[in-house]
DNA sequence: GGAGCGTATGTTATCGATGACATCAGTAAC
DNA sequence: GTTACTGATGTCATCGATAACATACGCTCC
């Protein structure tokens, strides 16, 4: 409308075609890296970009090709730290690689409403594919319709239509930990487990079971916490009251940290008195005191590998990543003769 | 083109608007919560809406409106996990409420012309605004072209051009942990602090010297580190090696547990033979081995205000979040007596 | 030498919501 | 009873890139 000086309208293809004396069309083309376009008017075109200081409007692009170049990240507020920011930084840095954006939603608590308006949010920026660093419990009608739609890969080994496997076997983390525990002489393991909701918690417990059932072992009751330093403080002042505890399966780090403190304020040290064996190894773990001995995880690889099933066509129904091992530090210890 | 039963179109605003009788404008306000637009007609839209399972596109919002109601945030890959979390959830948080979306950016280091590809990223994308999470070290001619067209508030005391500035003063965090050291009787701190590209190492340090010298005490030469744990250790190392020291400010969480970890290795004991504070106070600060005592940040503050600043037409220029105060624990006592 | 093809480019309609403006009824004011 | 205004709604052009189609040119092959 006003065609004046103050013009503050940003340029578009078509104010770069104009000057580089082509249309707007094979502007595009040059943009896209098209195949046919000659050099010389890939130069010219890429010159009056510069030029001008066209910017591109990725708006425009969404509306036109019904394509968004955006995935939508979905991720759980509780759950520690450390593994939201890096497989944030996974899915971020895979997907900048192949061009796309990242948006991401934070939801407070394992609730289908809130993950139903989550994905509701994202599907309403036409995300082009969500990846759900959080697990499923259950599916509900509207989540299946949204995610029918757009393709999905969710993290934390659950399984929804559609979704993609990944992650360490959490099963095997949770019998090899137990395993190392009664490698070093323990008799019994105890365990606190992360939450009920989540499908990784109850796998690790049903590892840490079996490990003790084939060993002959009865599993003591395991304890619950939700992954905090705190509750993991708290089931640890539990622990700290039965005295014949010798060994104990965290099934985090964070709640580890918790549990040794509660252990140490009731005068049982580690890795002395008791032996204590965590899954995650943040980078923290290493440098608090004991250094944890944990199940390795390499959440930057998860959220990394979730962006590759979601964008390469070529990949395969399911990827795995990693494989558990164990990182040893100082945190288990024979038990003390007694 | 095709209208067969097969059509996969997303029903748009026409298509609500023909089943409740009305103009798809009447269905835009109906939706945007336009305040004229009958009681009786609103019913008809949002019934039609729901019955076909309308879903708003933002593309074609931003493209005719020129916002897209997201907003960029810029992050830096190190520097801390805990703060970049918390930092994200309180820009997600408070983004969501103001019916934003929140697209991020993270850059692997502090460097200009990464800081300018992830800004033009985020700029192609259209944001309403950034929040640069990073301290800026210069701010370029295209840095400062982008953020000229688009509001930015950038966390982390630094100052750009229009840039609004939050946080703790770093300097008066310095200070306390400092002073909090000299009242427990110790006669020297030594400081490890942060990489000297960022502004909040600078200040933390230079609060550290300026108690110091109020005391009059010749402040030590300091240590670098880069904020992760093992540079913490490092540095630890070599302190360990200097016999006279009994007070070292840290200053991050992060570093304090590395720097702690030399130190025992080396068989000086925190507290009882040197004294630690540091800064940020994370979550597992008070769980690990000692409690650290440290000065709080409030980073989902920070990152919730940046986007009240951005959003909301009425705030003031600069806002500051939270004074600087000590959490007192047990990485600190007084000197052993000699 | 014309049919056939591939390459480089232009034209036009389209994606879906919105801003600007137009319309029309009803009501209050003179 | 006309004027003026307000509330509720409709019409139309527009944002900027792209898909689909159209065109023009040069080359090869029979």
């Amino acid at each position: 409308m006003n065609e004046d000086a103050s013009r503050p309208r940003q340029p578009s293809m078509a104010d770069v075609a104009g000057i580089a004396g082509v249309s707007a069309q094979t502007v595009s083309r040059v943009l896209r890296g098209s195949p046919n376009v000659s050099p010389e008017t890939s130069r010219r075109v890429l010159a009056a970009v510069e030029q001008i200081g066209y910017r591109f409007n990725s708006a425009a692009r969404a509306l036109s090709s019904g394509r968004s170049h955006t995935i939508g990240l979905v991720l759980l507020a509780s759950g520690g730290y450390y593994s939201r920011s890096a497989v944030t930084a996974g899915v971020e840095s895979a997907a900048g690689e192949a061009g796309y954006a990242v948006s991401i939603a934070t939801i407070s608590a394992l609730d289908v409403g809130l993950m139903e308006r989550s994905l509701s949010k994202l599907a309403d920026q036409n995300v082009d594919g969500f990846v759900i660093a959080v697990p499923l419990i259950s599916v509900t009608r509207k989540m299946e319709e949204i995610t029918r739609d757009i393709p999905t890969v969710t993290l934390d080994g659950s399984r929804t239509a559609g979704a993609r496997v990944l992650g360490i076997d959490q099963r095997e983390a949770g019998r090899i930990a137990t395993q190392h525990l009664l490698d070093l002489g323990h008799r019994q393991v105890w365990h606190v487990s992360g939450p009920d909701e989540w499908i990784e918690a109850r796998q690790r417990r049903e590892g840490w079971r079996e490990c003790l059932e084939q060993a002959g072992i009865e599993a003591p009751p395991p304890l619950e916490g939700d992954w905090s330093p705190v509750s993991g403080y708290r089931q640890g002042q539990i622990i700290a009251m039965i005295p014949e505890v010798t060994a104990v399966f965290v099934a985090s780090d964070e709640m580890a940290f918790g549990v040794i403190k509660a252990l140490r304020e009731r005068g049982r040290s580690v890795p002395e008195d008791v032996s204590i064996v965590s899954v995650d190894d943040i980078a923290l773990a290493a440098f608090c005191a004991p250094p944890l001995t944990a199940v390795r995880q390499d959440f930057f690889g998860y959220g990394a590998a979730a962006v590759r099933l979601l964008l390469d066509a070529d990949a395969g129904p399911e990827e795995v990543v990693g494989t558990p091992a164990l990182s040893v530090r100082d945190s288990t210890a024979p038990p003390r003769v007694v």
